[in-house]
DNA sequence: TTGATTTGATACTAATTTAGTATCAATTAC
DNA sequence: GTAATTGATACTAAATTAGTATCAAATCAA
């Protein structure tokens, strides 16, 4: 049962990488070689994160990308329903055809509570959050590069 | 980000059916109809479960199958996990190659959190429990069957 | 003992989602 | 002008999920 997908997997760590140098831009390329992700993968996800106001770009040469809002501000929730839709356990609410009981679905109720919680638990972590975590591993291991595997 | 998929829905489906008469043997095509999942593909989640021991069967004409645990028992979290594998928020650490950074993983910190905490609350909550409640939801419609929607 | 009904086992197909690639136009720095 | 870059979008491939089909073995009842 795998919760994040491979766009929020990368988005966060391109994210992480934007956000530990917000001043300065990079290239999609250069950020796709420094984090192993697929060149054109990347450059789909970024464009989302551009549309979500969340990085910022300059096209041309010397161009690139650079994350646009405050690290702190920028929730893991926001990330994974971007790229995954809204936390739901099961898809009897929202898809096809609208659940018909939906005020007597017993499953409903005690998976619903499990959903929210998802949720506010990934509303309460933000990626300054995760950088700070990795600045806190890197410094302990006399600052060697750490790299990012969610 | 849907977390049931059809497999652990239907056999949820198809548990607290047979817990709310666990005396009784049932056929799978009766089940089936009564409950709208289609009849092959519950068989194999069935035979899945009768597998686990959640379920027994009997073979032949007035054959069919029961609940064979204890619904009180029977966690949301076990059925989840032999349809859909144990929780686990991203893949890293399972699957393809074992992540060879593991230990310093940011991501992985706080979203193994996440995947814990999931994973506890579904180990709380059993098909007994549901039932009880499907039941209470019953009685206070005055008895009508509800059909169940998770 | 034969036929209908049922599970056991397993192979197969179809649909959907996820992951990844490719292309070309527009913009910008030099 | 040219190289490097993003914007937009179409396309393909792989994996997962959902659903179907088939046949053998067991059981019951007439």
């Amino acid at each position: 049962m795998k919760i994040l997908n491979k766009h929020s997997d990368y988005a966060l760590r391109a994210l992480i990488t934007l956000g530990m140098n917000p001043a300065s831009r990079i290239s999609a390329k250069a950020l796709s070689e420094s984090q192993g992700i697929p060149y054109q993968f990347l450059r789909r996800i970024l464009q989302e994160l551009i549309r979500h106001g969340l990085v910022s770009s300059k096209q041309g040469a010397a161009g690139g990308v650079a994350i646009s809002a405050d690290p702190d501000r920028i929730m893991v929730r926001e990330v994974i329903s971007i790229f995954q839709g809204p936390v739901q356990i099961s898809e009897c609410m929202f898809r096809r055809q609208l659940c018909s009981n939906r005020a007597n679905c017993v499953l409903r109720h005690e998976i619903m509570r499990i959903e929210q919680m998802v949720d506010d638990e990934f509303g309460k972590v933000s990626v300054g959050k995760l950088i700070a975590d990795l600045r806190r591993v890197e410094a302990a291991r006399g600052g060697q590069q750490v790299q990012q595997q969610p």
